[in-house]
DNA sequence: GTGAAAGCGCTAACAG
DNA sequence: CTGTTAGCGCTTTCAC
């Protein structure tokens, strides 16, 4: 019965103090190292758990970590969250998940931020803000970093998204393409900004190529692989379509992939595809992408924050090493057609 | 200057007692309406946010649920934690995560519970508990619910998993198959009895049809692509394989397609192939599945805690309809090969 | 309707 | 080293 055990209980069981029961159990310098261990035994009797919020009440902090994202369903988001999600637990810090889908919770949150009564600190996974977001978040009071994304000045962990593309598109190029598409993927009201590398990357590639853009070979979507399926469609459907395609994600390239099939067009010897992320289904599809870290991008977001947190220096920008993983989706051009005459 | 802004601010600024800003804020009755004006434009220029800790310390709620999940990086629990969190934030409740991987950290979790002091009441999300762990939970007092499994006698959303089953397996046995395969995927120390439905359907339908099991046409892996290639690779090794594979699920389904394929063998003129989920990578690479709605369990668990935290009555059991998806991966067993002997 | 006062459970000076 | 005394920021009887 009782109901839940409080400090008062183990320090009158101990016969001392409540703070000196408090002192005990966190762990402070000086304290008799029998008390201590008198303390602790009757905590384990009473199988007592300090209450975080009295606890974080009284010294001002919370012990949580407040985690922003746009997504959840998608394996990026999963996979980083994991990272994270890891490093805090170990750390013993409680992770407060907002996932904010549309525009109108996103509203809610950041006019509601003050976030400081709820966390510590805020790691935006994956999440793109815009000015109005950031100044708001700038002036919260709470340590922010971001992961898989820039965000204004605060510590960052994230690819190099231009050089990310580059291997692909560099890729594509190598193997002899000329004519290659691009399926940009976007989110209308979450990456703002965030892709341009990505994009940038092919419109380089190119030019080093010596191959002048046609802007009838880059379609932008969302991040689904149906809408990848669509974008590939239309791609197929121009005047002259590419032999190779640069698709933003893996899970976009996919939905290429089955595009190409099901107009009876082989993979890679009539077109080549490639993605980005090296999604775990890319290699069981043979798909040829760009790797990118996912999980350790947020085991770093989680470090850097508890850093903050401590009081520790922290690095501003952290860009973690994508590599280039040619599978089978990735070959050489077709033997250029015949061209539009009889022999 | 200032810092964050209290109560005693604003009811110093609307010139009423602390006691009555609180009244005011909180929306309770007794209190004057022009009062309660007064406060409200007095927090609103303030920019006042309560202390959730501080409340609910003196309410003696957390205004938190702790949702607990072995996984991040898979499609179902991504796509269950949306649907969840969606009814949470509505709800203006916090979603505590908790990422329990291994062993270790169940012990620590379930150990230290008393989770009333985090959270008001706890969402288990695809996440199977063994004896131990259930006492413990049945004795933590605060709401459980579960989703994905069932865990004791606590409310639980989730599918039929031997009526799910019996979907796949009916559907390749009406489509002429009698060598079937399963591929059984089991996590060692996460689905305790889980996947129990799946596979009792599978000896069932085999059973109804007539067919003699072979035992050398099931293994068991875990749950990821990689593995069901591997299985995959298992079953084609044995003596008399199997002209079809029903998976427990997609992501596995997808990885013995891809085995299969690299043997040379065609999907479904060779060899059929279902899975269970419907990943949405299965529409992409059109395999047949057994559709569930995922987000919804998220959903409906998340209605379920709010209900029980509202004290109203809560279902004890729902069980959500599962719908065979027929694609191109199964088809009618190939011609019975010329047996082993010269015309 | 509103204010005063007593905590919620814990920590942090400040004295001993 | 340890106990006493104040709160942390908010809610809630209990009176007026």
């Amino acid at each position: 019965m009782s109901g839940p055990v409080n400090l008062a209980d183990v320090a009158r069981r101990a016969g001392v103090s409540q703070a000196t029961a408090s002192r005990a159990l966190s762990g402070h310098p000086h304290v008799a190292g029998t008390t201590r261990e008198r303390v602790w035994e009757a905590a384990r009797a009473l199988e007592y758990v300090v209450s975080p919020d009295a606890s974080g009440l009284a010294r001002g902090t919370t012990g949580r970590i407040a985690v922003v994202v746009p997504h959840l369903a998608r394996w990026w988001f999963g996979a980083a969250l994991e990272g994270l999600s890891e490093v805090l637990r170990e750390a013993g810090r409680d992770l407060l998940l907002y996932r904010l889908g549309d525009a109108v919770s996103r509203q809610a949150f950041f006019d509601e931020l003050p976030t400081r009564r709820r966390a510590d600190a805020v790691v935006l996974l994956g999440f793109g803000v815009d000015e109005r977001e950031r100044e708001r978040l700038d002036r919260i009071g709470v340590g922010i970093v971001a992961a898989g994304t820039r965000v204004g000045s605060h510590p960052s962990v994230s690819i190099d998204e231009y050089a990310a593309g580059r291997q692909a598109m560099d890729h594509l190029v190598h193997l002899g393409h000329r004519r290659i598409g691009m399926i940009v993927a976007a989110d209308p009201e979450v990456d703002l900004a965030q892709p341009a590398g990505r994009s940038s990357a092919y419109r380089a590639a190119l030019a080093d190529a010596g191959i002048t853009p046609d802007p009838a070979l880059t379609v932008t979507v969302s991040w689904s692989a149906e809408d990848g399926a669509r974008a590939m469609g239309e791609l197929l459907g121009s005047p002259d379509p590419p032999t190779a395609v640069y698709a933003h994600s893996d899970e976009i390239a996919l939905g290429a992939v089955r595009t190409l099939r099901r107009s009876g067009l082989r993979v890679p010897e009539d077109v080549s595809v490639i993605g980005i992320d090296d999604h775990p289904l890319a290699a069981t599809t043979d798909l040829s992408t760009v790797a990118q870290p996912v999980g350790e991008q947020g085991d770093l977001a989680g470090r850097m924050v508890l850093a903050g947190l401590a009081g520790e220096p922290v690095d501003p920008v952290i860009t973690v090493p994508t590599r280039l993983v040619i599978r089978g989706s990735s070959g050489r051009p077709p033997a250029p057609r015949p061209a539009n005459r009889r022999p």
